[in-house]
Formats: structure tokens, C-alpha cells, sequence
DNA sequence: CCGTGTTTTCAGGAAATAATGAAATCCAGA
DNA sequence: TCTGGATTTCATTATTTCCTGAAAACACGG
């Protein structure tokens, strides 16, 4: 409770922690509907919202998760470009700290997704339509088609995120605002 | 092995089906990247690639899983819309079969995912902001505009995707692709 | 109302994944 | 080189999620 501004009192410190704390469960909550582990989003939420750096042992008794398990975290979100880890001058301790642009979060977001995920499933879907691209049967032609619609449908997904994770934030942003209207 | 057509052979149906079974495999594989579970990515992978519909005994012995959880399975693809079951008349069994439209696909995965996950955390972010947009300290505003800021992105999102997902097929592949040129 | 074939439900076991905690390793300063 | 805090690793345990199989419910013709 130490470090209240002047004007604040413990009612509204208390509110801020409260909306705080249902921010980090909720998004904890979304990742695992997305192929994330919670607490590596809680983490990642946790970060996200927090006006300072934070050590590996903030994020334990925040979360209250063992050392282990906030390195492990720490690391994996460091591996995805979401947080970064800087030791400041004179410290011995590690501290972490979250993209916060948005534009940023997603562009990172959509470029691991596609290498971890689309590009694979492409390589399987090329490999499965061209192994049976030349076979005669219906059966065989039919499930060429069908994978290769499939393949042209991904790559172009593909091509379009790429395309607008590259782009600026200045330039897309506003042009979906418009496109939306 | 019943049912090779005429001029097929055993080395290429042997083949095809082994390039059914990569695809089933990977796109369970998959499947569970995304956050679904991945016998539910291999039903909806056989019934997508299957030239006829399918009955839960089919399901049970290419896959080789309990009819419980076959049915299970089944009856969760139904909720999302991406399969259907159909009793040609005369017959007992109910049989499936999955929507193979592409685009239609991912209109319908587009739209449940919205609705379920989207939706849900934009109401978070929405209670969230609310609760401390009027609070006074420094920490408030800051949490405040963080939160209102990942708001405003979802909802963007969820604005860009509804109007794709309504689109016709036949306005938005023809412009996306000249787009990417 | 019974018999037969089909689907659904659900308690409990199996498998996969997450999480712990303590030992090993690392690393900077003395 | 030695020391002590900081980080990483990893065998083990806990939790979650998946999956099974059998019983119950259902549906329909006779």
C-alpha cells in the first residue's frame, strides 16, 4: 500500500487494484481460448498494465507462481518479442518490461502466428497436394482439389498479414477507420 | 479396400490414403495450436476431405475413438455450424457432412470466434475502463488509457472482421488478390 | 407396450500440460 | 579465485483436459 499518490485514498486504491486484478484473470482466461497457457498471459498482462519494470520476483508474488515457473514465462515471452528484459545500471536483478503500443503487439502477434503455424500447415497442404496431384481415381481428385483450395485460401491469408503487419500504424489504422464507415 | 474405382491400383490407393492420413494428422496438429481440441480438428478434417457423409461408426474406426467421444465431437462441430448431420430417408444412422466452401468456413469461424472470445473480452475492457477512467492517480490513468487503447483495437478488429465475414466471397478474394499485387 | 438399433450422458481412468522447488549454474565484484 | 545473489534447469507432483465404456434415454415399427 506504500506508494499512494497525495490526492488518492484507499478506496480508489483499492478499485484500481480490483480492476487490476480482473484485467490479468480475464486475459489470462482469453489466452488459453487461443493456444496460450494462462499464466504466460497473465504474465504478459500483468507487464502490459504495469507503469514500471518489474523483477522476476514481483511477477512471483503477484501471481503467486513459483520461480521456475516465472522464468519459464518470462523467457517464452521474451522468445515471442513481447516483453524485453533489461538490467538496469547499477542492478543486479533482471527487469521486464512489456511492448505497450498495441499496433506493435499485434504486428509481432500475427508475424510469429504465421511462422509458427500458418507457414507449416501450408508446407503439409503443398506436400499432401502435390502426392497426389497425378493419381486418377475420383476419390484422389477430389481430395487433391479439395487441398489445394484450402493451400490457395492460406497462402493468400498469409500474403495479407504480412502485408499489413509490415505496414505503419499510421497508415492502416486510419484507413480502417475510414473502411469501416 | 472395396470400392477402388477401375483403373486405380493398390500402390496409388495406398498413397492417397496416405496422404488423407497426413492431412487428418496435421490438421488435428494444428487444431491444437489454436486452441481446439485436436480429435474435434481430425473429425472436422475426415468429414472435410470425405467425398460422401459419414456415419459415427466411420468417425469411430478411421480415427479409432470411443463412439462417446465421437458423438461428442460431432455434436460440437454442429454448434459451430462447420458440419451437419443429415437421415437420408430410409435410413436409421444419422450421417454428417462438413460445409467445404472454404470462404464459407472461415466466415463461420470468424463469426462464432467473435462472438465467443472477442465480444467477451471487449465487455472486459469496456467494465475495466469504467471502473477507473474517474480515479485520480497516476497509476488510474495510466491503467485507464492502456485498457482503453486495447479496447478501441478490438473493436476495430471485431468491426474489420464482421464486415468481411459478410462479404461475398466473390468481392473480397478477387480484391484481396489484386490487393497483394 | 415390447424389441431393436441408435444416440446421449457421465463417472472414472489415461494422457497431456502446467507448476513446484531445490540443486546446479552463472556471473560480477572483491 | 572466491563469494553470494540471481537465474536456469529439471525431476517430481498437481491439475486439467481428453477419452473410454457402459448404462440410460430415445425413437420407431410391429
Amino acid at each position: 500500500m506504500k506508494g499512494n499518490t497525495p490526492a488518492s485514498n484507499a478506496g480508489e486504491a483499492s478499485q484500481l487494484q480490483a480492476a487490476k486484478d480482473e484485467f490479468i484473470t480475464q486475459w489470462g482466461a482469453m489466452g488459453s481460448a487461443w493456444g496460450v497457457n494462462r499464466t504466460m498471459a497473465q504474465v504478459h498482462a500483468l507487464l502490459m498494465i504495469s507503469t514500471k519494470p518489474l523483477t522476476t520476483d514481483d511477477i512471483m508474488d503477484e501471481l503467486k507462481v513459483s520461480r521456475g515457473h516465472a522464468n519459464t514465462n518470462l523467457r517464452e515471452l521474451c522468445g515471442w518479442g513481447l516483453i524485453r528484459g533489461i538490467i538496469p545500471k547499477g542492478e543486479r536483478k533482471e527487469f521486464f518490461e512489456a511492448e505497450k503500443d498495441i499496433w506493435k503487439m499485434f504486428c509481432i502477434i500475427t508475424r510469429e502466428r504465421k511462422r509458427r503455424e500458418i507457414r507449416p500447415a501450408i508446407n503439409v497442404l503443398k506436400d499432401c497436394h502435390e502426392r497426389t496431384e497425378t493419381l486418377k481415381g475420383g476419390e484422389a481428385v477430389a481430395f487433391s482439389k479439395q487441398v489445394k483450395a484450402l493451400r490457395e485460401f492460406l497462402e493468400m491469408t498469409d500474403g495479407i498479414l504480412s502485408k499489413v503487419a509490415r505496414s505503419e500504424k499510421s497508415i492502416i489504422l486510419p484507413w480502417a477507420f475510414k473502411w469501416l464507415s
